[in-house]
DNA sequence: ACCTGAACACCGTTCAAGT
DNA sequence: ACCTGAACACCGTTCAAGT
């Protein structure tokens, strides 16, 4: 109980400052997984230790242990949280090619948006309430669609390895950007292709004449138009088996 | 100098015997990426630590480092290392279709075989001599399939990022499996489909109607199953660009 | 040039002890 | 039930010193 309420008069709104020490909010799953979070989107996944986390809340790392199973299991409530930013459509089978374009694109932007969690995705198989969410949707989507549900379930698991996938690639990217001091993603992307160039121009041409000879050609596309070809192939591959 | 030899005497043979020590072997680049790789293979990616390495070779960490720029140039060298096992056919274009597919399945195979390399190779951008022998190879077979340059390097990239990304993955279950006992790969299937259909089953019907009405048809296919039918999409996709 | 011991600044997790 | 300090068994990397 509040000491001040019982007396009938309200704190003056001065007292606040009178307590310099913050309020030592009580742990919860729910402030570890927010701190987690705040750490990676601030510094990334190599950051986020178990350790960092108490520290930030100002306590030792075994306090953490009350509720949270293991390291694993924070990674898994962190991705889970991210994953909860995706808006998804209602369904509209007609329009599925399309809507599947969206979702993927969705999810490769949120997942880029947080430094490396792709990473944490990728090791963990995840199981959260928003995995699912978003597995009905896209599962419901190709089953609506008209797809045979054991080919729905491959196309869906299919779909989400490819845009993880692509993610954590992107993050391994964006982690070297910041090694590299540069902070422009197309910067980075020039001085990126520029090495490739060179180290491709090095080879001896009569062992690798195809790589040799069409330097130019690749490193002509970025991450982002990758990504999205290979999107387009996969949805291409998904259409042709729709009935 | 050998003191034996300048004596003009042969030294015995027994003489070996009587050095219990290992001859202690060198240390040289070589010799720290087959010490690496052999740890890799028994223990996993996660045993495989510059001490460790050191350890196996009866000296400190820090020697390491005269052969070895850091952590992350070792896994490189290891990956590149096994990728070296894998064989490649002559290219016959009018088989192109045919040929990636084999060189997906025999890739997919060797990183397989050796538990989680897969999770080194996404996190480390691959410019091994034998990466770019592999990428000869499938960039030069769509090339002569008469595929666009620039069309042909993305198609290559996202094959690559499939087979390895699904590779990562699989490496996580077999590190699952080794952690849970099992060392059977079929049973271990079974096991973990059990959990993620008893999982399903709780979920509740009516906010994830399609996950729940279809539960038996999610779990049926496994990895291999799997990583075949996403192999074929963009497989698909690709000829679909063919000229 | 290569190797070494010792140190620095970290990890995840456990456990007995406190409240 | 929750939190804590201390400990255990690890990390990657650096650096001055040796040969």
């Amino acid at each position: 109980m509040d000491r001040e309420r019982t007396e009938g008069v309200p704190a003056p709104p001065w007292r606040k400052s009178r307590k310099p020490a913050p309020p030592k909010r009580q742990l919860s799953q729910e402030l570890i997984v927010e701190t987690g979070l705040r750490i990676l989107d601030a510094e990334g996944l190599d950051a986020l230790s178990m350790r960092r986390v108490a520290q930030e809340l100002d306590t030792g790392p075994a306090s953490l242990y009350a509720h949270v199973a293991n390291k694993e299991e924070l990674l898994e409530l962190v991705y889970d949280q991210v994953l909860g930013e995706i808006q998804l459509p209602g369904r509209d089978p007609a329009r599925w090619k399309e809507q599947l374009r969206a979702y993927a694109v969705e999810v490769h932007r949120v997942l880029a948006r947080h430094t490396d969690v792709a990473r944490a995705a990728l090791a963990n198989i995840p199981t959260g309430e928003n995995s699912i969410r978003i597995g009905e949707f896209v599962f419901g989507l190709l089953i609506e669609a008209g797809m045979a549900p054991r080919q729905a379930s491959m196309a869906m698991d299919r779909l989400s390895l490819y845009v993880v996938g692509d993610a954590y690639e992107g993050s391994v990217h964006y982690a070297r950007m910041r090694a590299s001091g540069l902070s422009d993603q197309g910067e980075y992307f020039e001085h990126f292709a520029g090495q490739i160039a060179a180290y491709y121009r090095e080879l001896p041409p009569d062992r690798f004449p195809m790589v040799s000879k069409f330097i130019d050609e690749l490193i002509a596309d970025d991450g982002e138009d990758r990504f999205l070809y290979g999107l387009e192939l996969l949805l291409d591959g998904i259409e042709a088996r729709m009935p």
